[in-house]
DNA sequence: GCTTTTCCATACCTATAGGTATAGAACTTT
DNA sequence: AAAGTTCTATACCTATAGGTATGGAAAAGC
């Protein structure tokens, strides 16, 4: 991904150090929130380094994304390994509060963007929403092979109990921005898992 | 609120159309991404006139506000007036949905609103976490008085099952705003009620 | 009809946005 | 050590942000 250069002088910074710095800057203030002074700043890098090193803005938003999945979305990966439906709704909505409330940032990156990218360029909407989609698309394969097992009580559809599990989880991103704290959370995690329809 | 003029020339626009209008544009694209000249160009009203009649953009963002919940959250209101926690939750869910999907603006600009407006000035994230408080308190309230009645089979607590309520809203309004349809949100909705803990 | 008040239109202000040109310093390879 | 790269620092570019000064036009009250 990074041309290492072989020749010539070395950077002088880690960009690694710098894109989590990136990072936690577009998580806390959004991409449109977040100028390139603040990421200069927070980085410890000059304008040219940055674009030398990333492109541009936008382009280095997507790379933030992707360390963000990384490290912050690997529990949506574990919880579709779990053995019953409600263990991966369990999974997925303590994964959440983790997320949301676990460090210095509030709330999923990825709601946070997808709310506040709607009326930003398209290709970062667009990438955003796609990037969304696919984590869904885990988790409704997912319930559609414990429907098939007959976990259910309820009739009920893989894409809606999909949809209900990611609102919840959005909620509690939602509320983990404006002030909740990690027990309230834990409280929507649990009603909701107090009364999950399967067994 | 408004000082009408008797003396002098009177205003050539309807503050109430132009309202609507920047009503529309803050919760299409926020409060950061809709500019004066979106504004104006969409108010049919010139700069200074804009500032005559409504201070500054933000307090043109509170006037918004206000007509929004004036217009929009009435459902909240009337939800806990009804008969059971059962009905306010119905009636919250589906008024969610029909305010998120029913016009050509997604989402609920409350929530828009709370995730990015974090950022920005304190003077309007205070503002607007001190609307969803007072809405969050009007259920509250409510679902203690259900849980005073008895109606709830499982043991629970009324900022919990609240909490869990708005969780679901918040949720049903991101995926408004990432493109879920009516019908979609409304299984979200159902999946919600199907397996609600009160009798 | 005159005065006064308020409006609207234009043009402008400062600050900041994202992004880049230029030039010199620093490091690697040969 | 010299050559060849690639770095960093400074300064600058254009566009747009929110907000305002100014002057002329229009409508009300007297």
């Amino acid at each position: 991904m990074e041309k290492l250069a072989t020749r010539g002088r070395p950077r002088e910074f880690d960009t690694d150090v710098a894109l989590a710095e990136a990072l936690r800057l577009f998580w806390q203030k959004g991409y449109e929130g977040t100028s390139l002074t603040d990421l200069t700043d927070a980085m410890g890098i000059t304008r040219p380094s940055l674009y030398a090193a990333f492109g541009n803005k936008e382009t280095l938003f997507r790379r933030a994304l992707d360390l963000y999945e990384k490290d912050k979305l690997a529990y949506i990966g574990e919880a579709v390994e779990a053995p019953t439906a409600r263990a991966v709704a369990e999974t997925l909505l303590l994964g959440s509060v983790d997320v949301a409330t676990g460090g210095e940032c509030r709330g999923c990156m990825g709601v946070i963007s997808m709310v506040g990218c709607q009326s930003v360029e398209p290709s970062i909407r667009d990438d955003v929403n796609a990037r969304a989609e696919s984590a869904k698309q885990l988790i409704v394969d997912r319930m559609q092979r414990a429907i098939d097992a007959g976990e259910f009580a309820v009739p009920t559809s893989a894409t809606a109990i999909t949809r209900y599990l990611l609102a919840l989880m959005q909620g509690i991103s939602v509320q983990a921005q404006s002030g909740a704290s990690r027990s309230e959370l834990l409280e929507v995690a649990e009603s909701a898992l107090l009364s999950w329809p399967s067994r």
